[in-house]
DNA sequence: AAAGTTGTTCAAGATTTTCTGAACTAAAAA
DNA sequence: TTTTTAGTTCAGAAAATCTTGAACAACTTT
C-alpha cells in the first residue's frame, strides 16, 4: 500500500500502479495508524489492516483488504492473526458468505491493556527471579563494588515493583467509561 | 559486544574474539536491559552502553566502553550522544582526564518521563489539528459513512485527551521519591 | 470426482535499521 | 610546528525485520 505524504498540503502524486479504491478519508486515517504503529514499533501493515477496519462501516474480509490495501495475501493473513491475538480486531460472521469477517476492537482499555500485557507482563515475570541469580555473582568483587552492585539490583527491584504497580492503575484511567 | 544467552542455565561458548572483559554480573545485568531495550524497540548498543554505566562503580569514558564492550567508536559516540539527549547518561569530569567521562542517570522519573514525551509529545500535538482536517473530507459520502466516521473522529479525541490527562499521573507515580 | 474458494505457511526477496571503520575536526602535548 | 589524543560524521557493510508469492491444506460447490 502507498499511504504517501498526506497531510494538507499534499503535494504527492499516487504511483502509477495506485489503482487503489481507498477514500481521502481512509487514506488519512490509515496514515495515522501508521505514525502511531511506527511510534510502536510496528510494522505498517498491520497498522494498515486496523486502520481500514477501524474507518470502515462495515466488517470485511481478507479479500477486501487485500485489494483495497493492495498488499500481499501472506502480510494480510499474518497481519489478522497477529491483530486477532492481541485483540484488536474480532471475527463477525456474515449470514450466506463463507468467508470471514473482520472489525476493528475500539475500545482503549482492551487496547493499551493487552498491548502493555503483551510487551511487559513477560518481562516483570522474569527480572524478578533473574534479580536474584544476579545477586549471587557479586561474590569475588571489591567490597566497594560489592555494594554498589547491591544497591543497584535493590534499585532495579524497585523499579520493576513501580512497574507492576502502575498497570492497573493505568488501565483504569484507560478504561472508565 | 556479545551478551550471549545468559539465564541460569548458561551453556553457551564465548566465541573466539570475546576479549571481552566483563564480569558475570556485568554481563547479567547489561543482558537485563537489552532485553527491555527490545521491548521497547532501542538498540542494542545503545542499551549495552546505559547497562554498562549502570553496574559501573565509577564513571566511564568512551574509550572504555569500546574496548570492554568490544563495539565500535562510531556506535559508542552514537549512542552516547543518544543517551545524552535523552537524559540518560550524565558528563562527569574527572581532574587530570582530558577525556569526558559518563555515569547513568538512575531515577526511574527522569529516564520514564523523557521517555514518553520523546515518544508521543509530538504526536499529541500533530493528531488533534489533523483530525480537524479529517473531518472536512468526509463530504461525497453516503450520511451512513459520514455518521461513523464522525463517530470514530470523536473516539479518536478521546483517545488523544486521555493519553494527555494519563501521562501527569504516570509521572507523578514514577516519581514520588 | 474435479474445480473453485478461503485461508495458512514459509523460503526468498525487499526494505529498514543498526553497526562499523576510515576520514575528518579540534584541541592538547611534545 | 608536528604529533598525539579525543571525539564526530557518514557512506557502505552487516544484520534484523517486513513483505511477497507460490505451494499447500481444508473445505464447498459444480
Amino acid at each position: 500500500m502507498e499511504v504517501f505524504a498526506g497531510s494538507s498540503g499534499n503535494n504527492a502524486v499516487p504511483p502509477e500502479s495506485a489503482h487503489s479504491s481507498l477514500q481521502p478519508v481512509e487514506i488519512e486515517i490509515i496514515h495515522l495508524f501508521i505514525q502511531f504503529a511506527a511510534a510502536l514499533g510496528q510494522p505498517r501493515s498491520v497498522a494498515e489492516i486496523y486502520g481500514l477496519l477501524f474507518v470502515s462501516d462495515k466488517p470485511l474480509a481478507m479479500d477486501t483488504l487485500i485489494e483495497r490495501l493492495n498488499m500481499s495475501k501472506g502480510s494480510a493473513s499474518q497481519g489478522l492473526k497477529y491483530l486477532q491475538d492481541l485483540g484488536a480486531v474480532r471475527t463477525i460472521y456474515v449470514a450466506g458468505d463463507r468467508r470471514t469477517h473482520y472489525v476493528a476492537v475500539a475500545e482503549l482499555r482492551k487496547l493499551a491493556g493487552r498491548y502493555l500485557r503483551q510487551q511487559t507482563l513477560t518481562h516483570f515475570e522474569e527480572t524478578d527471579s533473574r534479580l536474584d541469580r544476579i545477586a549471587a555473582l557479586t561474590q569475588h568483587l571489591s567490597e566497594d563494588q560489592k555494594k554498589h552492585i547491591a544497591e543497584r539490583i535493590s534499585l532495579l527491584r524497585r523499579w520493576e515493583r513501580t512497574g507492576r504497580r502502575v498497570m492497573p492503575f493505568l488501565l483504569k484511567m484507560l478504561g472508565g467509561e
